[in-house]
RNA sequence: GCCCUUAUAGCUCAGUGGUAGAGCAACCGCCUUGUAAGCGGUAGGUCGUGGGUUCAAAUCCUACUGGGGGCACCA
């Protein structure tokens, strides 16, 4: 006698089990038409599935933020159902919903090509209008590998083989065809609607291991209705608009080219971006009580092999060799064995710790070249890297500094959402159980001391020590994993190093690895898609244009911009030959935050009309009032005065 | 590295077997101009590179290199 208690608290008493249908129909025949599928008790299943017991039932309608998920993945089992019936040779694999979509990964002789979509696409639409019902059946384990084998879908057959042994093998069924899947469902294929598109085919190793055969990956995105599959795809054109290697280009900052792969050629303006924040840098981390050093470039394989890096990651250094001598280098891939270097050159004291040693180090990795993408994945690159040496007892203090400068940092520069992620000991690693027990309560501890709230992200600590990783989220919602503290116990006995303690004897230092910005190009390319390349002022590569509107104010404009130059402003004198009209929409357009617009009258007043990127009003001012309002204005958020 | 895709003028792109095109930018001239494109003219490409098919290749095939999207990788 089941007795079914809906959201609003009401209870609802059945003679016997009953389907979420028959529940839905008991309510009212809008409920029946709209319910899709349910939640019993907080799980969500079918809408068919039978309640045998007291339950707590909530209806899914396409109002529901769940129905979307069940649209994507029941939009997957009809692309799968669509290319098999185009492509009977296909064989099917796994698909799921996912952000925004869905996929299906297909195992073919001949890969799937977007020139197929069309054709799948309309499939697609013929299934959906069939409105064929999601039949769920429970087959025997014996069954259903018999089943997949015989048809040669032996990647099925796999899965099924390695479901655990007491896991139930559901399948199911939209008309003629079928497939293994735990569910749930939407009611029929109509219920996915129309308001899906195929995006992309990419190539996935099967079960995600390089070493099995590569998958065709069938990209699609699905929602509730047209209107929502459109907004989609605006958002992805105004992704597209903010793209790094877009605006960079537009911009002229950066560019890339054949002859050096995976490294920048910073122009003028983008190198003006670059150093405006490493200044920054540079001023947060003297102020937080770092030294800066720098090491060399091209180092001895014998250090690296000291280290355990060539060991883990010789395939990934550019090696050099010189012909007159018999040696192996390394360009750098890190700092840390160079920074090693410079504690242990001469004796350490314990009064020294914590010695704070940052540098804006220039490191090369090979990176595979699939990997590479545009300033957010180079294989030349500058960390604002540092190592915290210090004693066990110091690490929790090191960790609340740290994580105060982390956030003063961010906020500065306009990133207000920070997550923490605790990444713990990596299957493969340096060090025994033991010390990594001790890195990571230390850890752990620092973070209580420091009130960090972190998530989990087991096993995905550096091959040294347990790491915890800074995410921030940019202004269209993304996360970029930036920021990073270390605990590390092994290089130092790697390496040796080693400090006088109070008792005289000699005692290994902890290493703490830290950055904030992570590479100086990658947070680049972060910042440039954060701002859509309108930067505040104190970072735009122009900060102001001084246009002249006849040539008579030429003379005064040059004049205008060498006061503002005088006071330190990255500024540009446009006194061509031009309409005012067309100089005004050719920086606005270049995204030079200020335009000031000089004619005779400004001239003969000693004034300038000032014009803020993305607006149309003007402003009158005086030069010097001008100069002033400009230079507080660019000044770093570090250096101005508070309050 | 693997799969798909792509490469034409400085930029954005058209051209799909029959003598390389447009817009913007550049350069030259005219216009002295009041806040998002004034007008006219000139110049600019061995169509990424190497092979092949063909009477004929930017166009078809093939290899390589670079770019893009994924997968794998990311000390």
């Amino acid at each position: 006698m089941p007795a079914i208690t809906l959201p609003d608290g009401s209870v609802r008493s059945f003679d016997g089990p009953v389907t979420g249908t028959t529940v839905a129909e008991a309510i009212g025949p809008g409920l029946a038409k709209a319910a899709l599928a349910m939640e019993v008790d907080g799980k969500l299943c079918d809408i068919r599935q039978t309640i045998h017991k007291d339950a707590a039932l909530r209806f899914i309608t396409r109002k529901d933020p769940e129905s979307l998920e069940l649209i994507r993945h029941d939009a997957a089992h009809v692309l799968a159902e669509a290319v098999q019936a185009l492509y009977p040779e296909t064989q099917v694999t796994i698909g799921p919903s996912i952000e925004n979509g869905f996929y299906y990964d297909f195992y073919r002789s001949e890969p799937f090509s977007p020139e197929d979509f069309a054709a799948i696409e309309a499939k697609m639409h013929e299934i959906v209008a069939k409105a064929e019902p999601f039949v769920r059946e429970v087959w025997k384990r014996d069954d259903a590998i018999r089943f997949f084998e015989d048809r040669g879908e032996k990647f099925k057959a796999e899965l099924i083989r390695d479901l655990p042994e007491d896991e139930e093998i559901s399948i199911y069924r939209q008309g003629e065809w079928l497939d293994l899947c735990r569910g749930p469902h939407l009611r029929t294929t109509k219920d996915v609607g129309n308001a899906f598109k195929l995006m992309k085919v990419a190539g996935a190793y099967w079960r995600g291991d390089h070493r099995n055969p590569m998958l065709t990956r069938v990209y699609g995105t699905a929602w509730r209705d047209k209107k929502e599959l459109d907004a989609h795809l605006h958002q992805l054109e105004e992704a597209e608009k903010r793209d790094h290697r877009r605006i960079g280009k537009e911009m002229g900052l950066f560019h890339f080219q054949e002859e050096a792969v995976g490294q920048v050629f910073w122009h003028a303006k983008g190198w003006r971006l670059y150093t405006a924040l490493q200044d920054y840098m540079r001023r947060a981390q003297t102020r937080h009580g770092y030294q800066e050093v720098r090491t060399p470039q091209l180092v001895d394989r014998a250090l690296w092999e000291a280290s355990g890096h060539w060991d883990k990651y010789r395939h990934h250094m550019f090696i050099a060799t010189v012909e007159d001598e018999n040696k192996t280098l390394a360009l750098k891939p890190m700092n840390c064995p160079c920074h090693v270097q410079i504690f242990r050159h001469g004796l350490r004291s314990y009064r020294e710790l914590p010695l704070r040693m940052a540098e804006f180090g220039a490191c090369h990795r090979y990176e595979p070249s699939g990997a590479l993408h545009g300033l957010m994945r180079v294989r030349g690159f500058t960390q604002d890297d540092a190592h915290i040496f210090c004693t066990e007892d110091q690490i929790a203090d090191e960790t609340v500094r740290f994580v105060k400068m982390l956030h003063a940092v961010y906020q500065d520069l306009g990133f207000e959402h920070v997550r923490v992620k605790f990444a713990d000991r990596p299957e493969q690693r340096a060090g025994s159980d033991a010390v990594w027990d001790k890195a990571e309560n230390a850890l752990k501890e620092a973070c209580a001391v420091a009130g960090v709230e972190y998530e989990h992200n087991p096993g995905e600590g550096a091959f040294y020590g347990p790491k915890l990783e800074f995410v921030l989220r940019d202004a269209i919602g993304r996360d970029w994993q930036c920021g990073t503290l270390q605990v590390d116990l092994v290089l130092p006995e790697r390496l040796d190093a080693s400090y006088i303690g109070e008792d005289s004897g000699k005692h290994r230092p902890v290493m703490l690895h830290r950055a904030i910005l992570g590479s100086f190009e990658r947070f680049l390319g972060i910042l440039i898609e954060q701002h859509a390349g309108r930067f505040p002022l104190w970072l735009a590569p122009v900060q102001v244009v001084v246009a002249s509107i006849v040539s008579d104010a030429a003379p005064y404009a040059e004049e205008v911009a060498a006061a503002l130059r005088e006071a330190g402003l990255a500024v540009e004198a446009d006194v061509r030959n031009d309409k005012i009209n067309a100089k005004v929409r050719e920086h606005s357009v270049a995204r030079v935050p200020v335009i000031l617009v000089v004619g005779r009258r400004e001239a003969e007043e000693r004034t300038v009309a000032m014009r803020r990127l993305g607006t149309q009003a003007q402003e009158s001012l005086s030069l010097e009032e001008a100069v002033t309002r400009l230079k507080n204005e660019a000044t770093p958020p570090d250096l101005r005065k508070k309050g």
